[in-house]
DNA sequence: ATTTTGTTGCC
DNA sequence: GGCAACAAA
């Protein structure tokens, strides 16, 4: 990898999430809702025929059915609401709560505006990072290393150091770790430890670290890259309206958590010497991958509840117990680079879906009726399809339809489409409506969901191919978003697969190497199976493959699927 | 009684 | 390539 080549020392990872996302996205809108407490709901979109919300209709809630909370504002949080409350309930907690509703469109929920801006977000912060990855439709994970070097490179130490400290949070100072030891679920909620924001404790330490940074290259490089995050985050909030936090670390897993450590609108720097500290007590269910029914089972299987108890278990037991997740769950829990991925750069999603469930009395009965509500979802995702073609040039090549039926089960079917820059609603529907026979959706449907994935670059002109070779393979801020190089989708009958095939091979291998590293990495749910019928409360869309990594030789692989050992 | 998106294992 | 399960925001 020629570009980023830095030797022996560890990235530069940033980690940004907007604060309060869907609530800030309203408050940008109608700042009649600033500094007041307010939270986004989503009303039960239910029946047939209802007129839609649009964005810009007043969306106020008062009255009547008030939806389930999905994003609350700091000052209601501060007052008792929280996510997953139904509107009523918030309004009994907090009766000056304002409730607004997510704009509707073919009868369901239409997230679109928040989607648009986190994508803005996005777009943003690629302009000054070596790789940007999209992680969720409010994070993002940055790879600043050449930010932060050529910061080092042009400003005096002192002058670092004073912004960094002056914005900048310690992981391992007292009021970082006290933010650490609350589980995840209380973590998400906001709670005082993170928001006190007074002088003194951001000082506290930073004497210490500025004076060790001296002699230490890779805390330096972090120092300053805490700087190129301190001014990315204003950035975001002069041109785009939106606070975020940040985290500044060596790998994704613990910018990630430095950065869910201070909230709302801070930032924390978490190097290398802190690790240990904030990870002694930390609830295990705050590590990626542990706070499902995986890190229910390594805590109940070694009596543990911190990342640092499980680092006391003797290393034999716990590859005994995960033979083949061992070695990356020790990583993880010490906080090792080696059990997080690098930052990909991806800057657009991989797939374009959609869903509803219909509840009890909503149950869908007929035909008619699930060939009703496909044409709606169609509708939806033809829409951003269309956008797809006309923003990014690319257009996906599968489409999936998942449902559940009414004993519960969960099915999907999935087949090829080519939609090129064309495509119909009615194409769409076509197909979707093959699968939903397929998988035998006739009456008791309880959700119905759709799917567009495998995007594939549209036009193979040279054009757009040269500019993929040759941005990438000078490492140079490339804008390109992240769709896979092989396979051209023809735009219009014309236009043969010449060039896509004859580069396919080599730009598998360049992307591969760019966003893939070997290590341990990854973090799958093998040797560990829920218990039989263990599938209650769970959502009901399954989402579609996006697209297979091509996966490099030695994973921790599947040929030995083991079988925990009972309790 | 939510709606998305992404990953991995297995065939 | 197709499908199920899990995890996350
Ligand atoms: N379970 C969910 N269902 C639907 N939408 C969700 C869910 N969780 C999160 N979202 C949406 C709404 C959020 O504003 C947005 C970002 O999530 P998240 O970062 O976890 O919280 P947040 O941005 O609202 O507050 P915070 O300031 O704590 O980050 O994604
Ligand atoms: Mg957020
Ligand atoms: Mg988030």
């Amino acid at each position: 990898m020629p570009p980023l080549q830095r030797g022996a020392l560890p990235p530069v990872v940033g980690f940004i999430d907007m604060d309060c996302f869907y609530v800030a996205v309203e408050r940008a809108r109608d700042p009649r809702l600033l500094g007041k407490p307010c939270a986004v709901v989503q009303y039960p979109t239910g029946q047939r025929g209802r007129p839609d919300l649009r964005p810009e209709d007043d969306r106020w809630r008062t009255g009547g059915p008030m939806g389930g909370i999905i994003a609350v504002s700091y000052e209601a949080r501060a007052r008792g609401v929280t996510r997953q409350m139904s509107g009523a309930e918030a309004k009994k907690v907090c009766p000056e709560v304002i409730l607004v509703q997510v704009p509707t469109a073919f009868g369901k929920a239409d997230l679109q505006i928040y989607k648009d801006a986190g994508d803005a977000v996005v777009d943003l912060l690629a302009s000054r990072c070596d790789a940007t990855e999209k992680r969720s439709v409010d994070e993002v994970a940055i790879d600043i290393t050449g930010a932060a070097e050529h910061l080092l490179a042009s400003r005096a130490a002192a002058e670092l150091g004073a912004a960094a400290s002056a914005a900048t949070h310690l992981a391992d100072s007292a009021l970082s770790v006290d933010a650490a030891k609350v589980t995840r679920s209380s973590a998400r909620q906001g709670h005082d430890k993170q928001q006190s924001r007074d002088t003194s404790e951001l000082a506290d330490g930073w004497e210490e670290v500025l004076r060790r940074a001296a002699s230490d290259p890779v805390a330096w490089r972090l120092i300053a890259g805490a700087v190129v995050v301190k001014e990315l985050r204003q950035q975001v909030e002069s041109t785009l309206g939106f606070t975020c936090s940040g985290g500044v670390a060596t790998n994704k897993v613990l910018a990630k958590l430095g950065c869910g450590l201070h909230k709302p609108n801070q930032q924390t720097l978490l190097l290398p010497h802190a690790a240990p500290v904030l990870l002694k007590d930390l609830p295990l269910d705050r590590l990626p991958g542990l706070g499902g029914d995986f890190g229910q089972a390594v805590k109940s299987r070694f009596g543990v509840q911190s990342a640092g108890e499980l680092l006391q278990v003797p290393r034999p037991d716990v590859l005994k117990q995960f033979p083949q997740r061992g070695e990356w769950l020790l990583a993880l829990a010490a906080g090792d680079d080696s059990a997080a991925e690098a930052v990909k750069d991806r800057q657009l999603v991989k797939s374009l879906s959609n869903g509803k469930t219909f509840f009890g009395e909503k149950r869908l009965r007929s035909l008619e009726e699930v060939d009703y509500w496909l044409g709606e979802l169609t509708g939806e995702l033809h829409r951003r399809y269309l956008q797809q073609v006309e923003k990014h040039q690319r257009t996906p090549s599968t489409l999936q339809v998942s449902l559940t039926l009414d004993q519960k089960e969960h099915l999907t079917r999935q087949q090829p489409i080519q939609l090129g820059s064309q495509g119909t609603p009615e194409q769409i529907l076509q197909t979707a409506k093959a699968c939903a026979r397929r998988a035998g959706a006739v009456s008791g449907v309880i959700s119905l969901g759709l799917s567009l994935s495998n995007m594939i670059p549209l036009e193979a002109s040279s054009a757009s191919l040269s500019k993929f070779f040759g941005r990438k393979s000078e490492g140079a801020a490339s804008k390109e978003k992240g769709e896979k190089p092989q396979e051209k989708a023809k735009a219009k009958p014309k236009e043969a697969n010449l060039l896509g095939a004859c580069f396919a091979r080599a730009a598998d291998l360049l992307v591969h190497r760019l966003n893939q590293r070997p290590g341990l990495e990854s973090c799958p749910a093998s040797e560990f199976r829920p218990a039989k019928g263990s599938r209650s409360g769970r959502g009901c869309f399954g989402g579609a493959p996006a697209e297979h990594p091509a996966g490099d030789s030695e994973r921790a692989g599947p040929g030995a699927q083991v079988e925990e050992a009972p309790l």
